[in-house]
DNA sequence: CGCTTCGTTGAGGTCTTTCAATATGCGTGG
DNA sequence: CCACGCATATTGAAAGACCTCAACGAAGCG
């Protein structure tokens, strides 16, 4: 049994109306602030590697994450080999605290990376008498879930094109970068983030240059030229 | 550069076939308690016919729901007239918890369905005096997300087969039913939930039935007659 | 400098979509 | 009661898109 697939074409981005959402705002790091300050009080640092995990799919979750500086990706592993990235985290973002008893996903440094890690029991206690942070971690939920929406939208869409053109945008307005940003993420992990295969999303982004729509300067490096053009591109 | 957009006119009736079923499903609803007796002491019940909107896209959302009986599905148009399912809500379910200033989705009733309804101020006013509540808000919006991670999982599942079954057997579950059950959606419903066309839906429930895996009467009454084979398919 | 890993590119195969037509179900009206 | 119409569902054939297999090229590291 193998598979094939099946992709769907058609990207996200939103129509105009709700002005809730998203991924496609340039990052508002102002959010869960009672969640930082925790953080900020309680936390220890650490430093990981590229490729070192932080946490392991299964394994009781006794620690949650915020990451400073780096990427981190999360991922499930299927019996039959396959992976796929459920997610990428950039500085700012909160990393196991939707998780239950146990870890649903791995999560890996892509690039040497620092976190600030404290007990998931620390956290509880402080949000025991501080409604605020109580708050602001359902809030932190949230944005996780609004996060999960995009990328179900991404995957959903026919098309490797639509696809890549989305994730560039994506990531890009997360960054808070300007143009030109460097990826911390190998083919791989974008195609198993993306539902594709390497050879289509190098195929695709070679595609993108040729259309003088993006420059890539070695496999990381990448430039968006024209943004309304990329962003003509998705429904 | 429409496409076929079942949408609008769904509100004219469905077939409402046998008996509405799905309406009388037992569902473990045993999580979220504070949320649910929340709802029972203020909360309004009203019913929706086939096809009635519960919430619009982009609309300020000052209103919550939990499903009594009944079904929902969420969808999120796009531009170019495409559609996407972004979740079902089946009995016991919440929706509108996670929306911000407005929904991000149109909630629509898929079959008759009856649900309770309370302004989100109210919930919020509730919350700020019971930690319980507000803690068990958190954990609906975790569910929400793990839901969403799933629906993630099996967009990115290549091959329609896999798709199908996944949903299918996801379904299932979430209905609480046995092995024979009803679908409240459409055949274009479950479509744009899955990243696929009609066509290949209607497919591929022909195929499973040739291959004496499932069994239709109509097109919306199912019975799974080999589960384990029918999870054998799957990673 | 050679090795290993990652990335790119080409050719063929398979599966989904598209285009097109038919069938079924349900409600309406003769 | 049956014919008709609308909407949904099923099915066929051809086209398009992505995957698989395979080879080549580039980069990092000893």
């Amino acid at each position: 049994m193998d598979r094939h697939i099946t992709r769907s074409r058609a990207m996200v981005m939103q129509p105009l109306n709700t002005g809730a959402v998203s991924s496609a705002l340039p990052r508002p790091t102002t959010l869960p602030c009672a969640v930082c300050d925790a953080f900020d009080e309680v936390a220890q640092t650490s430093v990981f590697r590229a490729g070192q995990e932080l946490c392991a799919q299964g394994e009781p979750s006794y620690r949650v994450f915020r990451v400073k500086t780096g990427a981190v990706a999360a991922y499930r592993l299927f019996s039959d080999g396959r992976r796929q990235v459920m997610s990428f985290h950039l500085p700012g973002d909160f990393i196991g605290l939707e998780a239950g008893v146990s870890h649903g996903s791995t999560a890996v440094a892509l690039i040497e990376t620092t976190v600030e890690a404290m007990r998931r029991s620390e956290l509880s206690d402080l949000a025991l008498n501080d409604a605020d942070l109580g708050r602001a971690l359902w809030q932190v939920s949230i944005r996780a879930f609004h996060r999960s929406e995009e990328h179900a939208l991404v995957l959903a869409r026919h098309g490797a094109l639509e696809r890549i053109v989305s994730f560039l945008l994506n990531f890009a307005d997360r960054a808070g970068a300007a143009d030109a940003f460097d990826l911390p993420m190998s083919r791989q992990d974008m195609a198993d983030y993306l539902g594709l295969t390497i050879h289509t999303v190098s195929r695709t982004l070679s595609q993108l240059e040729a259309q003088g729509l993006v420059e890539a300067r070695g496999s990381r490096q990448v430039r968006l030229l024209r943004r309304a053009r990329l962003e003509d591109m998705l429904p």
